[in-house]
DNA sequence: TTGAAAGCGCTAACAA
DNA sequence: TTGTTAGCGCTTTCAA
């Protein structure tokens, strides 16, 4: 046929269509979108003939006649994913499945904790409809650039600018939860040890831990508490220090953390539980394989993903949301705080 | 200014730049481009003030215009993003460097078994100017695919199809030897423990331990080669087959195998490397941390990421590139293995 | 060296 | 109900 070579790849585009069956290319294009009037047999000739011939609107042209990529935008934090934890990972499955069915893509970035670039690069180019922004920090560099551009976003994590629509778990409730579990096993010096407190999340997990003492009856020892650790060093000194004040369990922020920590207490051939207990407040592989098992917070990352790639389909579409989703979380006691 | 208010967003297009500076669209065009003659002064004059006026090609448009979408599509194995392990992840980072000098962006998917459907979409949809693609399998659905459709694409891994562009580690060699050194290490009694033979991956490295072995002058004991196991309950009866029939070493295929067969030798307090070592042709974090860590041969993803990225755009520029890369590999001696 | 005009493949306002 | 036309923002041929 005519029209199946004027393309290289055997690709028609509307207009051999509309050339074809004798319409105009508006005709085609109405029978596909459903909107405007069209007749039924027309509309249904049209159908029909897509379908023989393998017809495919292009979603490029498509895209550019009215504004639209087809695509959102995932940004991960690079240093977690350096980090090899999965979670971010379990999170994109989650938003892929959404995204699927409302046939758009997801384009793929990092986000680096002291510059915006690479979102900036993509947010300037207009290559995304909006954008999925996660593990958010204290005045959020990313945060602010959609803001000025005004781009439609979801934020998997908290923030405290509550004009942003958040996806999170319950972690203040969870963290609060398994402090306070803890603590009618009978611990009272309970050690808590994490990373940035620019992360969000961890300022909301501390919370929690502070709200579980407290609801409990037990007075806050700000020397067994060690926050804004950078690194592996640091980690290890703070566990050596609140081991000889103490500590009859260790908290830990999230399992990067944990596994720091548990690699210096195996190092140091300091026996858990007995020695001292250990929990995290946040679940990985990793924690689950150890031996002993290790007591942490469970989350359903692909569900994050999921309900952030739903909310943001609807702010794209227009829709009201609401400011904040909290979903649940499981608490998973094992051997190592017996 | 008046182009400036033509967008909504304060956005401004290749027309008002013309407008302002009172010279025609194609001479702007060029003035960006380098291509095509243009005076020098008004190429200046054209760059400096897109420079002050902070004017952005929009590159939908520009794709429309020649055909190119300035994405790549990334496809992971959706079951091994399932279990949760980082290999995958890594590469993403590899890919994601160099594509961003190349002012391309990253459209992520995955791969089922089963079927090719996400990349159909996505393909058909002409969302990519090429593809990578990763861990593929024997008569590997999305290869066909790609082949059928003519679109530029690189396989992280090796497939037997040797007209298809491969990165991938040197296995072979690897577990070669890997192998070797164990039997000079006075191992006799090797097993082999593996998942599906479908993926070429597993071929090859099964290829390298059998050269190994045959290498150090040791007949392949096919009762203890355990190949294929489709899940957790399978894996755990092959090592209990090789246990009882005297292996003095196990290797697994890769770090999701070791994952299971280690929970299995913990949960029946086998001694390693006392009642058996352990080895893995595949290493990961939860491998490195385990007690006593694991023997392994490790690779870098994000390289294998960097060097298939940095092919892929050498074919989509059109350049001639060789079928074949690999990449090196070190060999881990852990306490797993003394 | 520069510009006019057509075209990439689609949508949408307006007219018929 | 259908078609004509202009336009999305860019590139490229052809002519000046």
């Amino acid at each position: 046929m005519l029209s199946e070579e004027k393309n290289n790849q055997g690709i028609i585009t509307i207009s051999d269509v509309a050339e074809a069956l004798n319409i105009s290319k508006t005709t085609v294009s109405r029978a596909i979108s459903g909107k405007g009037r069209i007749g039924a047999q027309t509309r249904e000739r049209v159908l029909r003939y897509i379908d023989e011939h393998n017809y495919k609107p292009n979603p490029i042209a498509k895209g550019l006649a009215n504004s639209r990529t087809y695509n959102i935008c995932w940004v991960m934090p690079a240093d977690y994913v350096a980090s090899d934890l999965p979670f971010f990972q379990r999170c994109l499955v989650g938003i892929s499945e959404i995204s699927l069915k409302e046939d758009y893509d997801i384009l793929t970035t990092f986000a680096y904790s002291d510059n915006a670039s690479p979102l900036i690069r993509i947010v300037t180019n207009r290559k995304v409809d909006g954008v999925i922004l996660s593990r958010t920090l204290t005045n959020d560099p990313n945060i602010r650039l959609l803001k000025e551009h005004s781009l439609p976003f979801v934020v998997i994590g908290s923030t405290e600018e509550d004009d942003v629509v958040q996806i999170d778990n319950d972690h203040i409730r969870a963290c609060c939860e398994l402090t306070s579990i803890l603590a009618m096993k009978g611990v009272r010096r309970m050690a808590l040890i994490g990373g940035s407190m620019r992360h969000v999340v961890n300022q909301t997990r501390y919370k929690g831990f502070q709200k579980g003492l407290s609801e409990q009856g037990i007075r806050e020892d700000k020397r067994l508490v060690r926050l804004d650790l950078e690194d592996e060093k640091a980690i290890e000194r703070a566990t050596d220090d609140v081991l000889s004040l103490g500590a009859e369990c260790i908290i830990c922020m999230d399992d990067g953390i944990c596994r720091s920590v548990l690699g210096k207490l195996k190092r140091d051939e300091i026996d858990i539980p007995g020695r001292v207990k250990l929990a995290s407040f946040y679940n990985s592989m990793l924690l689950e394989n150890n031996q002993p098992a290790i007591t942490a917070l469970s989350y359903d990352p692909k569900e994050l993903g999921g309900v952030a790639a739903k909310t943001l389909f609807s702010i794209i579409r227009g829709e009201n949301v609401e400011g904040k989703v909290l979903l649940g979380y499981d608490v998973l006691l094992k051997a190592s705080t017996q």
